[in-house]
DNA sequence: TGACAGGGGGTGT
DNA sequence: ACACCCCCTGTC
């Protein structure tokens, strides 16, 4: 199992933002992602691509990691902060949010020091969203495992990648519907069917503009405005894309007044009061809501 | 402890 | 508007 893996010793993250464990959590397990978990106290695990890491912040605030020590299944410290976005670009990104003139986005800032967006595979995000449809993080998480361990391929003893969409189009969709995606199987197994007809199709919509990047995306089965929006967030570092969920609805009616507002429009206000960089404060305002649910 | 509603981070018709 | 599919959660 996975205690007998040998992972390499401990070391600090250079150049990562102090941050407070609960900021952490709400980087690795507040929705963006769906494949991290708790391995031990205040320690968490995660997987992407074909990379197994562990993550854990000191007493001092600082960001550190390891990995196993198996060929293949590791992480070099380069790829983790690609995955984390520790760039120069991230700060600059954050200062010119327009936080001076909204308390409630300066607010949610100081609330999760740290927080991000990730710079999660485009493959592997588009499979997540597509299971996230009416599902909670808890459920998603659940779905998203079972399409590993089923179907993925063992990296280390214990830990699986996610199939790839080429090997998706081999699975039938009795089969996905095993891994407890109800309705949603169809949609997977009509998307595998058409990327896999249209080899290069991901990664041209990848390097589109943004705004076509979506449209194209929205032409795969399941995926509508939000999906979309939420692939090319977390999965390709737009940072315009602004994905309007039921939380942000929620958010955008009690603290902005937006009150009966429909989901296109409040995207159209999401783009146009926080500027390029609406996904970024999504995130916050996302995590503040939720929060501020959990409390009651 | 165990059964039972209710509703869910959306899309497609 | 409503179905889709079925698991999680709260409650009795």
């Amino acid at each position: 199992m996975a205690e007998e893996l040998s992972w390499t010793a401990w070391s600090v993250l250079d150049g990562f933002p102090k941050l407070a464990a609960r900021s952490l959590a709400e980087l690795l397990d507040g929705g963006q992602a769906f494949r991290w978990n708790p391995a031990a106290d205040g320690v968490w695990r995660g997987i992407w691509s074909n990379h197994v890491v562990e993550l854990k912040t000191g007493s001092d605030g600082r960001l550190r990691w390891r990995t196993p020590e198996i060929r293949g299944a590791g992480v070099t410290a380069v790829q983790l902060r690609s995955y984390l976005d520790v760039d120069p670009a991230f700060e600059q990104r954050m200062e010119v949010m327009p936080w001076r003139s909204d308390p409630h986005l300066a607010r949610c800032i100081e609330s999760f020091p740290g927080l991000r967006i990730l710079r999660q595979p485009f493959d592997e995000t588009l499979l997540c969203f597509l299971c996230s449809a009416t599902k909670q993080i808890v459920q998603i998480k659940q779905i998203v495992e079972l399409l590993a361990k089923r179907l993925g391929r063992e990296l280390a003893p214990g830990f699986f990648r996610l199939p790839n969409w080429t090997e998706l189009a081999s699975v039938s969709e009795a089969e996905l519907r095993a891994c407890l995606l109800g309705f949603r199987a169809r949609y997977i197994h009509e998307t595998a069917q058409f990327l896999a007809g249209q080899p290069g199709w991901l990664a041209e919509t990848q390097a589109l503009p943004y705004a076509e990047a979506k449209a194209r995306l929205c032409l795969l089965p399941g995926v509508g405005e939000k999906v979309a929006d939420c692939v090319l967030l977390f999965g390709a570092g737009r940072m315009e894309a602004f994905p309007v969920d039921v939380w942000i609805i929620k958010t955008m009616a009690r603290r902005y007044g937006l009150e009966s507002w429909k989901p296109v429009q409040i995207a159209h206000f999401g783009r146009v009061h926080f500027g390029a960089n609406a996904g970024l404060a999504q995130q916050f305002l996302f995590a503040w809501e939720r929060e501020t649910a959990k409390k009651k």
